[in-house]
DNA sequence: TTTTGGTTTAACCATTTGGTTGCAATAAAT
DNA sequence: ATTTATTGCAACCAAATGGTTAAACCAAAA
């Protein structure tokens, strides 16, 4: 008998194809690395999954669970709209931590529009309205006098900015200015509390 | 006979690759799409640039060559730290919002590593000591007590992810969330005021 | 006019790549 | 025991791709 869920296999081709695919992205990936890092050969990759599209669609919607996963249940909880950028900043920034290479990868493959993948995304944020709520929150904080009155979408892409722009910058540190890893790891444990002070003194009146 | 300096051919041909290589990446581009954007045949390409390789190089410097341009000149000017940043935000979102695909297309290289572009990079950066010196100056401020003694690197990092990310997140906002481009075109414009706030909020005592 | 040297084209080439097929070996389920 | 699903290998295929070549074209220099 084989597994519960997935076969072995499977998974360790999943894990080949998602080192690779990140690491070179689409037109990049070699399904001989993929069979190679998985340790099996090419015929066994198109015996689980038909394609290279098929491999990598799935690659690209787990990323997107992955990010979606952090942001969508802290903008979900209760609270003020402080409250919830607190709890997505360190989820967010703990969880990308594991896998750093994740926003650069998403962004990208977004950027390049594979397999409409923006549609895609455009209809899974339909189906989930969490992201309208908090901008409707963030207005009526807003007009509370709570906040200041800054165009929601300003608010959004700082904080996006602030938190997954430095794992897409990572290169630049442990690569060019060679800061080492275990450096950049604090960097980015620090960058907690200073995103949240950042966007509390900016945004808060 | 030849003309001053880069024959029109030589131009269109790197416009072309230049349009392709940032719209797919190194491995996605095609010869042939670069040639048919250009109007010539692929012969022509080999002709005028040897290789895939080459043609790839003086995209990237040349694009390389746009962002150092607009950074390194801001911090060799003369002023307070503030004011240098100033300086820095305007002209790079102006230079940016001209060729929104830049960042995106130089990280996406540097986190490849694709032809030692980390090394070509960092040697470039150790003969114009510019960065350390703005990062001694940064230091001194500290001293001063003009800024909250936050590591340097933290503000550096900050700085860019709020002026870099925004275009890299460009497809979220005009693909998936549908902000027209003229839309977003403004938010970029007003981001040049808040951005300048958020960092004189945030690090300045 | 002839020569020269840059320019252009179409046909061609070698390699890579995603994907397939047939077959054998093994394990599991009925 | 017999069917059924899994694993493995090697050869193969068609299409795509980066790159080459040989010959033609054309403007200016000699």
């Amino acid at each position: 008998m084989k597994q519960t869920k997935k076969s072995e296999t499977e998974q360790l081709i999943l894990e080949a194809a998602k080192k690779v695919f990140i690491e070179k992205g689409y037109a990049g990936a070699r399904m001989q690395a993929i069979a190679d890092e998985a340790q099996i050969n090419k015929a066994m990759l198109h015996y689980y999954y038909r394609s290279k599209e098929a491999l990598f669609t799935q690659i690209l919607e787990s990323a997107v669970a992955t990010m979606s996963g952090q942001i969508l249940p802290a903008l979900q909880a209760k609270g003020t709209v402080m409250e919830k950028l607190e709890l997505l900043v360190t989820n967010y920034i703990d969880t990308i931590t594991q896998n750093p290479y994740i926003p650069m990868f998403v962004l990208n493959e977004l950027a390049q529009n594979r397999l409409n993948f923006q549609e895609s995304l455009m209809a899974k944020m339909a189906t989930n309205d969490s992201v309208e709520e908090f901008m409707k929150q963030i207005m009526k904080e807003q007009k509370a006098g709570v906040l200041r009155p800054i165009g929601p979408h300003h608010l959004m892409l700082t904080v996006m900015s602030l938190i997954a722009f430095p794992f897409i910058a990572k290169p630049i540190f442990t690569g060019v200015m060679k800061i080492p890893e275990f450096m950049y790891a604090q960097m980015m444990e620090e960058r907690k509390q200073l995103v949240m002070e950042i966007i509390k003194k900016s945004f808060l009146k």
